[in-house]
DNA sequence: AATATTAACTTGCATTTTGCAAGCTTTAAA
DNA sequence: TTTAAAGCTTGCAAAATGCAAGTTAATATT
């Protein structure tokens, strides 16, 4: 195709993203599950920016809802619930990284680390990728000790 | 490095650029500017998803604040201004078009040509630059007319 | 030179969303 | 059988948003 027609985007493709995205809770739950491991409630609710406890069931449900996310028992423990991402969700990882590159070379204040920065600047499909192995690998270990269990 | 490290990133390389970006009329600003060539207020208000007035010109100045747009006198024209993005706010095309294109895959009404999604899919890169440079292209008509005129 | 018009905001106010604290419900441990 | 933990829900004050109308400064018109 030529170049000319992938400068026509006009308004529709990034309407559907913001509905669902467009906002600093959401977006910060899906960072806590990718790089923080958080799968539990309180686990965000005991987040670093501490969001509300009604927003973030909203957010939840939304994420829901929408396909991102999905909800479970804990196999290990049945008052517990786990929220995992799903492939909708961990399609996020290239946009996520890029803005996590973004704040990077860009916030004077930044924290994330030179070597970091400098392997987001040199590889970064492989860094998607490797975000992407370790999620899954995770996730299969918030429920390995209940298959040990049985 | 050891990709180990890439993968403690951990809260702070988001709040900064959700903190700038997390709402949604900003996204659509800068979208606006990148892909419909807005460039004045009033192009910007006319937008299809409806600012307010209020809230454009809320979310304008906090982007000329952070330095991801640039507000100068249209030299065509004393009472009319132009907004451009600076190379801050240009560094932000990857993010975008990352969620352009998990719009495209995940909307199930998207409109998103697929030719336009197949470009993204195989010359990611490629589209970056095609969008930086007609920007930059377009930017120099902006102020082209008044070169002339002089 | 005086008046009208255009573009870019600003302001006031009603509505909506957020944030905080407290309470409720279900499940499991003691 | 009571106690506690985890995941929500509810009520209310504070902040952000959306809409309509008004203000200001730079042209264009008469």
């Amino acid at each position: 195709m030529s170049p000319k027609n992938s400068y026509k985007l006009t308004v529709c493709p990034m309407t559907y993203v913001l509905d669902i995205l467009g906002d600093k809770w959401t977006f910060l739950i899906i960072r806590d599950m990718l790089f923080k491991g958080c799968c539990r409630y309180q686990q965000f609710a005991d987040s670093d920016e501490g969001v509300a406890t009604n927003i973030l069931a909203s957010r939840l449900k939304k994420l829901v809802q929408h396909g991102l996310v999905t909800q479970c028992k804990d196999p290990n423990n049945g008052r517990q619930k786990l929220y995992h991402l799903t492939d909708k969700g961990l399609d996020l990882i290239p946009s996520i990284l890029h803005l996590v590159k973004w704040s990077g070379n860009h916030d004077p204040e930044t924290c994330l680390p030179e070597t970091i920065q400098a392997y987001l600047e040199s590889n970064f499909d492989q860094a998607v990728e490797y975000v992407r192995k370790e999620y899954a690998q995770m996730c299969q270990g918030n429920h390995q000790a209940a298959a040990t269990v049985e």
